[in-house]
RNA sequence: GGGCCCAUAGCUCAGUCGGUUAGAGCGGCCGGCUCAUAACCGGUUGGUCCCAGGUUCGAGCCCUGGUGGGCCUACCA
């Protein structure tokens, strides 16, 4: 009987788009569900958007759209992304739902009955203006201990302390810059401590009689916060608060991290839903591995175990629920040996990257490097490059392709039978085909996709010692043995890429005119003797370095792109003033209206009676020098100027002023007129050159 | 401040219970082959196993202390 198999990827977090590093979480979650199918598994994943709490609120609030509108418009950007990614969920639902309310709800009510919930009263800074307790988030002030101004409500970036928003000097509200004032409200809490036995038994290893399958670094970890005692759980927020309302509770919401995980059984409900299925069968069904029982599988990233791992599995167990068989922990990707930021210019989107390259590759080199571990993942693009082309192109791809493109072309495009001294090569590598499935199940795919290259090796070497494009000569059958030895493999390492890239195993059976999809069971089974191939479809082709530097290029764009919508991404500093709206968009030939020049300031001097003017004379080397009145002299004094090389609008229509004739603009930045940057040039420009 | 995890060849990683001379793939270099997508084959290069102590007949592995990186947490740890 098929084992009941239930897997999640972490829900993405509505308030941006999908970058590579969810895309990481996806594939990784995606090649582990394709491959248990492979195994006959019953597997099913569920998937949706987080879309409540205050950075959706925040996000809204600086687009000037309703969370709703908010919320709509990236779900549709994440469907595309992982759709584009071939990530292979069975539904792609959201917490906004009906059926997140209806379980939020459910397990609020047996937490309630249990006596699990309390009511307790907690000070919060309160804003008259706003109309609302403002949360950590929506609080800036001087950080209490180094005093560095405009820090967020919970902690400082610049020393790094963490402290609550009621200890800021100074505290504003990033909504309406009003002076807030503490206000105790009511908050309910969930005494985890209650749960600590529970959490014990959950926590307790496989090998001792337990259940769930952590990898020990995380075992230990949880353990740790569990010895140290369980703190109480503040599970509400005041209205108003884009979330759930507290049944019983009006003006109070769940906290996003109350909801947000009983998305995963929203999801499955409206998957059952759709699917004439019973949700009672994955979610109120004993946990484990064997008949009648449900696997739960929750894949994530190392920053959520602490609600995956303690209140999560608590939750579940005090509403009756099917407690999770295993949390596998992913680490964060990395670029280029970089932390991916959006401050350094590392963050490369989803929907980038595919607009550049083709998924197969991604994930093929992902899956090519993960494995158990929580470390951090390096996407060095050098080694990317490398990898996929010797990898995928070198070997695996290449092994079918001299096989299978020798026989059409050379040898009426037939299989022979499998040759005496052809035996053991089979059999080596199906012996290693044997490992595979543990390997997936065990989240370890390096090491799958390492068996499979060992196995395209083994055969490629058979097939160099026998030489068929000699033996051709005097001997087709002989020829036609060797290579149907390398048509076999190729179907037994097609099986093994197909989690990863699973066009390559449809590619596969089209050619062997498989009748049934690959698994790890019937890539093994032979190939019949006079089996007429079909025509060879290319698997990979090789990936150019300069596939990748165009990615980066544009990623580079789409931060400066996003940064101009004032849309601050997580790790980049809120901004305590705001910038003109972007004009309306143009298209490029707008540009060449405009003549940009290199300019050298020579002369520069204060103009008597002017307020803020200071004329300049403007050396545009070949095309002469200008005289320039610029109204920067409440920012400059005449003599930091002189010498500077700088941004002239040259094509510019000469203007008679009061005091004279302006010949041009210099390009300045700046919000008011004492506070105004001359953009300058690096000083090796030559004035007169064209700007573009 | 406390805690947890990680560190092995230029890169990605194996390395079992402590057991001989620390391995593989990629890359680099030299040579060969040509059916195959600059692919493939042979040879070769390459290591202070992060550092310093300790235990031991013997340490990449165990213990202690440190360094670097990642993460969590904080007047309680």
């Amino acid at each position: 009987m098929a084992n009941k198999v239930l897997v999640t990827a972490a829900l993405t977090y509505a308030n941006g788009p999908a970058h590579l590093g969810h895309v990481l979480e996806a594939i990784q979650t995606d090649v582990y569900v394709r491959a248990r199918r492979m195994m006959g598994d019953e597997v099913i994943f569920m998937w949706a958007d987080d879309t409540h709490g205050t950075p959706i609120q925040i996000r809204a609030l600086r687009e000037g759209i309703d969370p709703e509108q908010l919320i709509a418009r990236v779900y549709d950007e994440h469907v595309k992304a992982y759709d584009g990614f071939q990530i292979g969920y069975d539904i792609f639902y959201t917490t906004h739902s009906e059926e997140n309310r209806k379980h939020a709800a459910a397990i609020f009510e047996a937490l309630r009955e249990r006596g699990d919930i309390e009511e307790r009263d907690v000070e919060q800074l309160y804003s008259e203006v706003d109309q609302m307790f403002l949360p950590d988030r929506m609080v800036q002030g001087t950080c209490p201990v180094c005093k560095t101004p405009d820090q967020d409500g919970d902690s400082c970036e610049s020393c790094g302390s963490t402290y609550r928003p009621t200890e800021l000097i100074e505290p504003r509200s990033v909504i309406s810059g009003d002076t807030p004032v503490l206000r105790s409200s009511e908050h309910l809490f969930v005494p985890l401590a209650r749960h600590e036995a529970f959490l014990r038994e959950w926590l307790k290893p496989v090998s001792d009689g337990g259940t769930t399958i952590l990898q020990d670094s995380v075992r230990n970890f949880v353990l740790s916060w569990v010895d140290g005692g369980l703190r109480d759980w503040d599970i509400s927020r005041e209205a108003p608060y884009f979330g759930i309302e507290i049944p019983g509770y009006p003006g109070k919401y769940f906290y996003v991290w109350f909801d947000a995980p009983i998305g995963y059984i929203a999801a499955t409900e409206k998957w059952c839903e759709l699917h004439g299925q019973d949700l009672q069968d994955w979610w109120k069904a004993p946990p484990g591995r064997g008949d009648g029982q449900t696997e739960i599988v929750h894949v994530i990233g190392k920053d959520i175990v602490y609600f995956h791992c303690l209140f999560w599995p608590a939750m579940l167990h005090a509403a009756g629920y099917t407690v999770p068989s295993r949390v596998q922990v992913h680490g964060w990707l990395k670029v280029n040996g970089e932390k991916m930021s959006k401050r350094r210019g590392t963050f490369i989107l989803a929907n980038t990257y595919l607009e550049h390259a083709d998924p197969a590759y991604l994930r093929y080199y992902l899956a090519a490097r993960l494995s158990s571990n929580q470390d951090d993942f390096d996407l060095a693009m050098d080694d990317f490059v490398a990898r996929v082309n010797a990898d995928l192109v070198g070997k695996a791809a290449n092994l079918a392709s001299r096989s299978i493109k020798f026989i059409n072309s050379k040898l009426g495009g037939t299989l022979g039978p499998i040759p005496e001294d052809g035996v053991p090569v089979i059999d080596a590598v199906r012996e290693k085909l044997l490992e595979v499935p543990d390997l997936y199940r065990n989240f370890d795919s390096a090491k799958a996709l390492r068996l499979a290259m060992e196995m395209a090796e083994t055969c490629d070497a058979y097939i160099n010692e026998h030489a068929p494009w000699k033996v051709i000569k005097t001997d087709p059958e002989r020829a036609r043995a060797i290579l149907t030895v390398g048509v076999q493999v190729s179907k037994m390492v097609g099986a093994v890429l197909q989690p990863v890239i699973p066009e390559w195993g449809e590619k596969i059976g089209r050619m062997l005119k498989l009748e049934q999809p690959l698994t790890f069971a019937n890539a093994a089974e032979p190939l019949a003797e006079g089996l007429e191939l079909g025509a060879y479809e290319t698997l990979a082709e090789r990936l150019q370095s300069a596939t990748l530097d165009a990615l980066i290029e544009a990623s580079k764009a789409d931060v400066a792109a996003d940064r101009a919508v004032g849309a601050a991404p997580e790790d980049a500093p809120s901004f305590a003033y705001e910038v003109e709206p972007l004009a309306p968009e143009v298209g490029i030939e707008a540009l060449g209206q405009i003549d940009l020049r290199v300019g050298k300031i020579v002369e520069c001097e204060p103009v008597p009676k002017a307020k803020k003017l200071l004329r300049l004379t403007v050396d545009l080397g070949p095309l002469g020098q200008r005289n320039v009145f610029s109204g920067i002299s409440q920012s400059y004094a005449p003599e930091q100027l002189l010498g500077k090389h700088v941004v002239m609008f040259a094509n510019l229509k000469p203007r008679t002023m009061r005091f004279g004739v302006s010949e041009g603009m210099i390009m300045a930045a700046g919000q008011s007129d004492d506070k105004v940057t001359v953009i300058e040039l690096d000083p090796r420009s030559l004035p007169g050159d064209k700007i573009s």
